[in-house]
DNA sequence: CGTACCCTTGAGGGTAGTCAAGTGGAGTGG
DNA sequence: CCACTCCACTTGACTACCCTCAAGGGTACG
């Protein structure tokens, strides 16, 4: 399948690559369309592929053995996701979900040396990339270790609002189906605390919720709550 | 200084390395005694170096702007630790502490390209190691959403047994100096609850405290226990 | 022997989890 | 177009886990 170098030329992954390698790059791939709650990989599965997200938006959640389940992080559009051969894993350790119809591009595992060797940048931006998601990591363990729910709750849609938010005329518009539970499960919380946090912020003009969708009238004043103002 | 090579011989991160590549690369490293106490870098600081623990114990520690304290990981010998650079950021993200007297091998910041490009077996072993440790993050992360203290006081525990215990004769020895204050940082609690479940364990002949010290009995229990058996 | 520092234990209270019941909006099918 | 159903969400009551604060004991070390 032949893939348009124009639709990932924007990319900042690949915006110092030649035009010839980027092809040949994308002679390889494939383009693939996710409906809406329908998965790309399953936590577990045999890692056959990684993937670029290039619209749409995507749900990484892991399930314990008691059935209990977390929302790892959010792929956003120019994300790389699925690469966990790349970290010597042979299966996937999440399950990625589409929050809304989306568009990836895949390439099989067995690339990835060569994707990584014809780039160096790759390379190092993938690094980064894990370095960064390493960090977020701990900056989690650390706000759920100190910090009370609403706080992290604040923290959380704030991260949101910066990377899938959308202006509109009465505040920033979260842009894709976001529940109270999928709140819960970032925010390591249960769907009722969320629910009555949301309540109280929309009560104080904060927020204005609805079913599943968020919108933040007031950037400002979440923010401060995120970074810990007491009122 | 000249570093000989037998003393990393064993480790398994050099195994596979050529006798003259090896040696190389010890001419530019230099060989630092840590004093139980002391810290090996502060976070925050400029990263000019990266470390290999041949001996002894680290805590890497990491403070919130509030004052408020959480234990990263522990660093066993063997482990690669303080490499910020490979990731891009220019500072160490936490502070490393030796919890025993410690000995590390310390390389400048700048020649770990070299590092990577004289043995490939070294940025596949880094590129793991890194994974592994973004899992045990996500391992974290998830404990806390959903599991209770004990549990997770329990898991932590049975991992320091593996990792850093030694055989005794009435059990499992934790072999270095960790207090209930460290435990409860690692878990995401307070040194209270830690001292109250470690006594209640105590009295079902579970471990054994003391000041700074904690020997495991009965292994089986406590991972059970880790594992989530009701009582 | 004195003095830190670590640990223990108790009492009390608050944050947030659990459970239950009910509301309302979105989508579906008649 | 309307009724029906489903499911996200709300709200209340209750509970409990664990945090906070306070006081005291034990142990290592100078």
């Amino acid at each position: 399948m032949k893939i348009d170098r124009t639709v990932v030329r924007s990319l900042a992954l690949f915006d110092k690559m030649a035009d010839a390698d980027l092809d040949r790059l994308l002679s390889h791939a494939t383009s693939r369309r996710i409906p809406q709650g329908e998965a790309v990989f399953e936590q577990g599965q045999e890692a056959t592929s990684f993937f670029l997200l290039l619209h749409g938006r995507l749900k990484v959640t892991q399930v314990t053995e008691d059935g209990q389940q977390i929302i790892v992080r959010i792929v956003h559009p120019g994300d790389l996701f699925g690469f966990a051969k790349a970290l010597r894993r042979s299966d996937y350790p999440g399950t990625a979900i589409a929050a809304a119809e989306s568009v990836a591009l895949s390439w099989p595992t067995e690339i990835w040396p060569d994707f990584v060797e014809q780039n160096p940048r790759l390379a190092v931006t993938t690094m980064q990339t894990i370095g960064q998601r390493l960090e977020e990591a701990h900056t989690r363990i650390r706000e759920m270790s100190t910090q009370e729910v609403e706080r992290r709750v604040a923290h959380v849609v704030w991260r949101l609002c910066q990377q899938a938010g959308k202006r509109e005329p009465n505040g920033i518009r979260i842009d894709f189906q976001i529940s109270r539970q999928d709140i819960a499960e970032m925010t390591g919380t249960t769907l009722f605390t969320v629910s009555r946090i949301l309540s109280a912020w929309e009560a104080r003009g904060l927020v204005e919720g609805g079913r599943q969708k968020l919108l933040v009238r007031d950037p400002e004043g979440l923010s401060q709550l995120a970074e810990g103002a007491k009122e």
